[in-house]
DNA sequence: CGGGGAACGGATCATTGATCCGGTCCCCGA
DNA sequence: TCGGGGACCGGATCAATGATCCGTTCCCCG
């Protein structure tokens, strides 16, 4: 006896000092965060679990459990976190239509620089980097002469537009989804009669395409944010009523 | 010995006269997917195991197993089985916008009749029933004049648009949703002064509210694309080029 | 009527999210 | 200086789940 104790990890002399151990910092929501933001940008969103994060972090799983709650919170706060990388224009009283692009398409690129976080957008974003960037929308618009109901149509028209851009995006980029886009492809082609138009104008191919694609649909859709505007000054000017 | 073979369950007389189980359809795949719905229906999406289903069949899980190779599978035959429900508008030549304005309306429905489906947006959509609807969508762009680079940006905006809309509104319509977004508003008011147009313009309340919003949107799109059919007709004529 | 493929399901496995509970580390006050 | 207690850690473990193995039953066709 003595040699063996219940829980002790081996002996004293093959123990490290006690403090070689405590090199990286304590592990921190912050940290935990920040890896599984590595993790899923590496290995997609399916590869994420709890015991696969906590080995890249060096601790053991039920470790992590400690400073989340649960996976959900890991995914909503890796959400919210790569947001921060959208840069918020100053708001600079004219131009809206340039500070709200820019803004956008920032949102754009993140999306798509995490594909895996498309898969995500289905859940609700109160995080502070979205709220602060929701609250610039908002506030550049109504800034800008917008007033209700528009006001809420344009904020949920554009954030609805980048969603489902990058959704779609992602999903037949990302990954696996370039062999399934010429699987795809090859279906058009095979179902000729069917689908006439399809298997003409096949799905997007190049990256220009999806950009090309994108800018023209919020062109689109700021054109008519900015004719409401247009129409209530004028309407107040008191000249042409419609 | 001879009471207790291996396999065999229970004795003879107890089983069932061979034939009363088969009262039901032999299960098909089609049977599977119309249940999966139903279960998605009532109990969302995370509710769906293959046990489950399975049970609500009145088979054992791993016989689903024979019809379909994998969970994925049915999710897959699931979310396009529903979109059966959305109408194609008959091609009449004139007034493509209403057409493709019913088309994407009818899309909306479904998606927010199955508040689960959204959540599956983000796998390739590849089903007979949306690409049908897609083919239409593509027809119609067609048939009203619109040209590359306008077309595809048409309809991949149309179509991103519905999507992204029927998601957001999902998520905080459906379910725990609703509870969510009163702590949103709740904490928009806490944090009122580091949002202070998000606290005055909450989120949307009512369904008018959201349909209305989607309503403009979807015209500030079919707008623009108007204006280039618009363009490229006026620059045919040979009139102002710009 | 008998063979064989279609259809079925019990037992079982690996993975994963989450919890229990006991151990370790470190700061802070007496 | 010392000891108590809270922050932090992780091995063992549980329940749920997707999926597979393999033996059994059903039923059509020659």
């Amino acid at each position: 006896m003595g040699t063996k104790h219940s829980g002790s990890p081996g002996d004293v002399w093959l123990r490290p000092p006690a403090r070689a151990a405590r090199e990286a910092p304590p592990l921190s929501r912050d940290r935990i965060v920040a890896e599984a933001i590595a993790l899923l940008d590496e290995e997609g969103a399916d590869r994420l679990t709890m015991r696969r994060l906590a080995e890249r972090l060096g601790t053991g799983s039920t470790t992590l459990y400690w400073h989340v709650k649960t996976k959900n919170d890991v995914l909503d706060l890796a959400l919210d976190a790569i947001f921060a990388a959208v840069e918020i224009p100053r708001a600079d009283g004219q131009d809206w239509r340039a500070g709200i692009t820019a803004l956008i398409s920032g949102w754009r690129a993140v999306l798509l620089d995490h594909p895996w976080s498309a898969a995500l957008l289905g859940r609700p974003m109160l995080g502070p980097n979205v709220l602060a960037r929701s609250e610039f929308l908002y506030a550049t618009l109504l800034d800008a002469g917008v007033t209700e109901p528009h006001l809420t149509a344009a904020a949920y028209g554009l954030s609805n537009y980048v969603i489902g851009s990058a959704l779609m995006q992602a999903t037949w980029t990302a990954g696996e989804g370039q062999a399934t886009r010429a699987a795809a492809q090859e279906r058009f082609r095979a179902d000729r009669d069917r689908y006439p138009v399809l298997a003409a104008h096949g799905p997007l191919a190049s990256d220009s395409d999806w950009d090309t694609s994108f800018a023209l649909g919020l062109s689109w859709l700021l054109d008519g944010v900015h004719a409401t505007v247009e129409e209530a000054s004028s309407r107040g000017r008191g000249s042409s009523g419609k």
